[in-house]
DNA sequence: GCGCTCTATTATGTCCGACAAAATTGGCGG
DNA sequence: CCGCCAATTTTGTCGGACATAATAGAGCGC
């Protein structure tokens, strides 16, 4: 159990999950593939067969896997995996995410923030705005290169969701959230200078707060652009 | 382990987790709520701990639950949770649908699914095709009320998703696929007269053919309207 | 030889009992 | 009164054993 340097804090099951699960996305194990019985891995990796186990669970549940006695333990079809789990998507950033892949994230952004700024601009509550004010005062105050403005960021964001009423966009934007948060992470590591996106962070809260889903929408397109723009010129460098 | 009557096929801990996972959704533990240590769930339930720790594993990977030493197994926020994995959805239409959340569904799928009709009709091949109108022929033969049907309707709007070549929209197809299936089972079973969606299906799929992306959109958002309303009526009777 | 059934094998599935580690709680001493 | 230390409780990990299912192969009859 020496793979779990890093976090001392992370149980052992959770670290083996980590690891294959990263193993499987980058393709060391295609879909198809037959893993290693439960028994060789465990002795392979120096931990019990209940560790094994509980991490093989974790990515079944996450539709990486499916065991059946026998048979083995065999990675299931693309088609199949959660890739929308906030853990997925952070096991997939954390070499170099995959070709195509950051264009399917904000294609996928593209998609879903305009309309939920849309229907956010409609169905926010003096509560909400409230509280975005809050995240966006603190966007100001400490920057968006520091932790807790990176984190009032993703508040801002989230908000907007929540504001719509949906549970399932809510449940979106943890995931969304998990894999901006990765590509963040590469913008502000390659790039030195990132265009500041505190203007149009204020366009978008004053639609929202005129209650003009039109404007939200814009706003929402723009911003992402942006993101876009500058995500794509730290990949190229 | 009396409890995987219906399925003998279903493992212990995949039924204990289809138990538990409902008993969360349908808050019977709200979140924040402590539920009893795996000892006691392990004996009240006459299963050994290994089957309960297993089937904690999946709850906690799909976002629901949160264990740590001493403190217990604690059910998460409601925002933590993937309410898009396949198998909560599926857990959530077990019983009666909470209210609001088929009108969240419909909500997702108006974002959706027209604006990946739109990037089909851009980006579909003649693989693509083929096989859509191998499934729209199945339609026409076996009819929406089969299971066949059904199964080929499913696969119609799921190649539609995977024409769009955005893996992350395609792992949404098998989300929206589960619930959509769900949904599917209240209109049959309670509406009798279901207006037939094959002439929609024949708009969809030839302007996708024609490459013609506005046209995609605007067949999406009838076809979807009219699976709306008449799940509607049928959640009214 | 061909095909069927029945057995053997091998993986996952389940159970048990024990100890380790962590985090809260309470008590002890400064 | 405050802070440090120990006691307790719960999850975490371990090891081994047996049950069960699904495949592959042996044996049998035709």
């Amino acid at each position: 159990m020496e793979f779990m340097e890093p976090r001392k804090r992370a149980p052992a099951h959770r670290a083996l999950a980590r690891e294959l699960g990263i193993a499987i996305l980058t393709g060391r194990y295609p879909p198809g593939a037959l893993l290693p019985g439960e028994l060789d891995l465990a002795d392979s990796l120096a931990v019990s067969r209940s560790v094994v186990r509980e991490a093989l669970r974790t990515l079944a549940a996450k539709g990486l896997i499916e065991s059946r006695p026998k048979t083995g333990t065999r990675v299931r079809n693309r088609a199949d995996w959660n890739l929308l789990d906030p853990d997925l998507l952070a096991w997939m950033f954390e070499g170099e995410p995959p070709a195509g892949f950051v264009d399917s994230l904000f294609q996928l952004r593209m998609i879903v923030e305009p309309a939920a700024a849309e229907l956010a601009a409609r169905a926010r509550t003096t509560r909400h705005i409230a509280r975005m004010g809050h995240a966006l005062e603190v966007m100001e105050e400490e920057g968006l290169s520091s932790v807790d403005g990176q984190a009032a960021d993703q508040q801002f964001h989230n908000l907007i969701l929540e504001a719509t009423g949906n549970d399932l966009l809510i449940s979106l934007s943890g995931s969304i959230g998990a894999a901006v948060r990765a590509t963040t992470l590469f913008k502000h590591r390659k790039a030195k200078q990132l265009r500041d996106s505190l203007p149009l962070h204020r366009d978008l809260f004053a639609a929202i707060i005129d209650g003009d889903p039109a404007a939200a929408r814009a706003a929402t397109i723009t911003l992402i652009l942006q993101a876009q723009e500058d995500t794509e010129s730290s990949l190229k460098a």
